[in-house]
DNA sequence: CGCCGAATAT
DNA sequence: TATATTCGGC
């Protein structure tokens, strides 16, 4: 029942954007697929260095699929160790190497989300939504994929009449399965615009969604337009944000050049593997007490609850 | 052909 | 399961 917010939609996007931590795992891009799969570890404790003391082992990671690269290098120093001692192909195409399967984080799904919410249902292609994602190494197939499933859980939303956040419980025409609590904690992580669920089609006169403040058909990404402090922001400056955000420094090596070790330690379908602890309640109810387990600095930063505000809220209980 | 979307596969 | 891959239609 609050609407008058109505900050500046890049600044939520930029609130959005995890720290440096969370981005890291999605480097893993950056090793060489084969690597990986010869590292193909069943097990590794923490792969994930987080100083901060959050040991939550499984979820809010985002892992990116290596990136493709047309051609890209694999020159790792560490990672050559690999490809040295198998004897199994030598000269590995990048090509033909299947990806990791790639993980919807709330976060990365918050971002399909604003990218669909920008576009509006009807121009919500996979090619376009990708594009504005801007995450690098996501491809068409992967937003397709994800986007199909979206497409199901508005649907259902539609049905029930009731928009975003809360879980389509008590339809009796749908038998809910844990399946369905699982992709709804995650739907429910990102609000649903409204004219997602009435249909409606943010046209060239666009309705004074939060969620629309420009939206090009395609960033032109012409050369840059050096327009800096500028509250409103222009679309080149917000991609450029995103994009330097979204997927973090795939670029750099790790910290330590580590990430040879520690990035195949961590294999996207380890972390979907097990994901058993989660508390219930006695009547078997989410003991989910706002709405959605997963909180981001976005629900805090906007409530401003006082007291413990900062990193990423998993789950406040470090039980396991 | 590329792309989208739904079905199908893993 | 969630995500990937395939397949048919524009």
């Amino acid at each position: 029942m609050r609407e008058e917010e109505e900050p500046s939609w890049f600044a939520r996007w930029e609130e959005q954007l995890p720290p440096p931590e969370e981005l890291t795992p999605l480097s893993q891009s950056l090793i060489t697929p084969d690597l990986a799969l010869a590292f193909d570890i069943p097990a590794v404790p923490n792969p994930n260095p987080t100083p901060g003391s959050n040991p939550s082992p499984s979820s809010l990671h985002t892992h990116l699929t290596p990136s493709s690269g047309p051609h890209f290098d694999p020159s790792d120093p560490s990672a050559g160790a690999s490809s040295g001692p198998h004897g199994g192909c030598p000269d590995e195409p990048a090509r033909t190497l299947k990806r990791p399967r790639l993980v919807w984080t709330p976060q990365l799904h918050k971002r399909f989300v604003d990218a669909v919410a920008h576009l509006g249902i009807k121009n919500a292609v996979p090619k376009t939504i990708m594009q504005l994602m801007s995450v690098d190494g996501l491809t068409r197939e992967n937003v397709a994929s994800h986007l199909q499933k979206y497409r199901l859980y508005l649907k259902r939303m539609q049905g029930i009449g009731n928009g975003g956040g809360s879980s389509p419980s008590g339809n009796g025409s749908g038998p809910l399965s844990a399946s369905d609590a699982d992709t709804e904690r995650l739907f429910a992580s990102a609000p649903v615009p409204h004219h997602f669920l009435t249909g409606r089609s943010p046209g060239p006169t666009a309705a004074p969604d939060p969620y629309m403040p420009f939206v090009p058909a395609v960033p032109a990404m012409s050369t840059l337009q050096h327009h800096h402090q500028q509250m409103g922001l222009n679309h080149h400056q917000f991609y450029n944000q995103q994009r330097s955000n979204a997927l973090g420094q795939f670029n750099g090596f790790d910290h330590h050049g580590f990430l040879a070790r520690s990035v195949p330690a961590q294999p996207p379908q380890a972390i979907s593997m097990h994901h058993h602890h989660r508390m219930v309640g006695p009547a078997g109810i989410a003991i989910m007490p706002s709405g959605n387990g997963y909180m981001d600095e976005l629900d805090m930063g906007s409530r401003g609850a006082g007291g413990a505000r900062r990193e990423l809220t998993l789950f406040p209980t470090g039980d396991h």
